[in-house]
DNA sequence: GTGGTCTAGACCACG
DNA sequence: GTGGTCTAGACCACC
């Protein structure tokens, strides 16, 4: 598992663990009954308090990605697992948080799509 | 002047008033050297505290898009007036935060052109 | 508003702090849009920490009992509130769970029905 | 003898032993002097660790359900062994833990009666 | 004043 | 070893 937290951003430390691991159960890279790390092994590892790491894992339990077996450990829910719908209600979701900013900005749709497009080609030139 | 606050989102009331009083300055619905309605004018009128709208009032100055008289009021400032370079950056900015969250999903560029072009005709289909 | 916790109970008190409230909730004994004490306020009155009750109310937000508003307080949600519907789903959601271990013991409908004669008769004797 | 646990229920694994063998016992399903499975067996056929099979049985020996001859076996009590008085006891024990709950949410005693026709004749149903 | 986030550290129950 | 509960105390953002 692969988690990078940002103490810079203005988002909540939990909150970054969240997605990323909703994020990779829903892709499908975290399978079904996988056992998460423990909180303790996390919290060691991005040097970042247990309690932090817990909010994060209660988060993913309220919202079916995991349960939780005290003194077990975390588990995949397998009900969220590597699903395309819920990858693209989730993305919809987050786009239409946006969109009233856009338009308040008299953005049109084809200002958006090149914005994009430009976008995602920056970051392929970085990553691969 | 148009302002619509909303108590239920979780988005501070006076970033509310900030991005959209911002927004009508870049589109030019205020022009340079309008003269901005007074903070207890909208504090009445919204049903907000008047710290709240100071508060607005300030980053809006800070961020040179107004400038205030003391004893006269808070004008528009020419500089940001109408640019479309200021819209397209704020727009980009915008849009770059929100990057990463789609990335994790394994959102494609074409999935989320898709996305939008279906939120925009949605919303074309409300506004006018 | 009234709570009582008990600390001799193996019942967390945040999640005896929920229940009371949630149920003060569906009676309609807290109308809509009533702000609840503030967390600092609850926890000097029982004399816990505020994390404690400040747990309790983020449970009552997950379950959408209460939207809290940072920096304004807690207040009761429209929707749950004054539910004859919800009252019994939560009953027989409580008693289902019970309901395993009165078969295990072989105990008959009619035990059952009587023994709620003889508990309800008894704290009728108590609290009037 | 019969015992099934339930790994996503948040009741411990012990407990849920106990509470099966106890009632079987209640019951006189499991006569006098009847010797239970050996430790290992349980745990063999459960999947489960010996740890906690011989925590169920400390409880059920600490409760006078069993006595333990070392390097025998464990067998079952005879004074508790098919009694009706233990098992209304045990069932208005239970039923009072829940009493409150119900109470807090107004539900009447008919109200309540009227679930628990309706639970009863569902798992009638279920069941034979 | 309100709630939001994060910390360090404790003790307990479970396996 | 695991997670669950609770504590005391800090600093921040918001109103």
């Amino acid at each position: 598992m692969n988690i990078v937290i940002n103490n810079k951003l203005n988002k909540p430390l939990y909150e970054q663990i969240y997605e990323q691991i909703s994020a990779q159960i829903i892709n499908g890279d975290l399978p079904p009954d996988y056992c998460l790390p423990s909180i303790r092994a996390v919290a060691l590892e991005l040097g970042i308090s247990v309690i932090t790491v817990k909010k994060a894992y209660e988060m993913l339990e309220n919202n079916k990605f995991i349960y939780t077996r005290a003194g077990k450990g975390c588990f995949v829910q397998a009900t969220k697992s590597s699903s395309n719908e819920i990858r693209r209600v989730l993305a919809e979701e987050r786009l239409r948080q946006n969109l009233d900013y856009f338009r308040n900005l008299n953005i049109t749709q084809d200002e958006l799509q090149s914005l994009i497009t430009k976008l995602y080609s920056e970051s392929d030139n970085k990553k691969p």
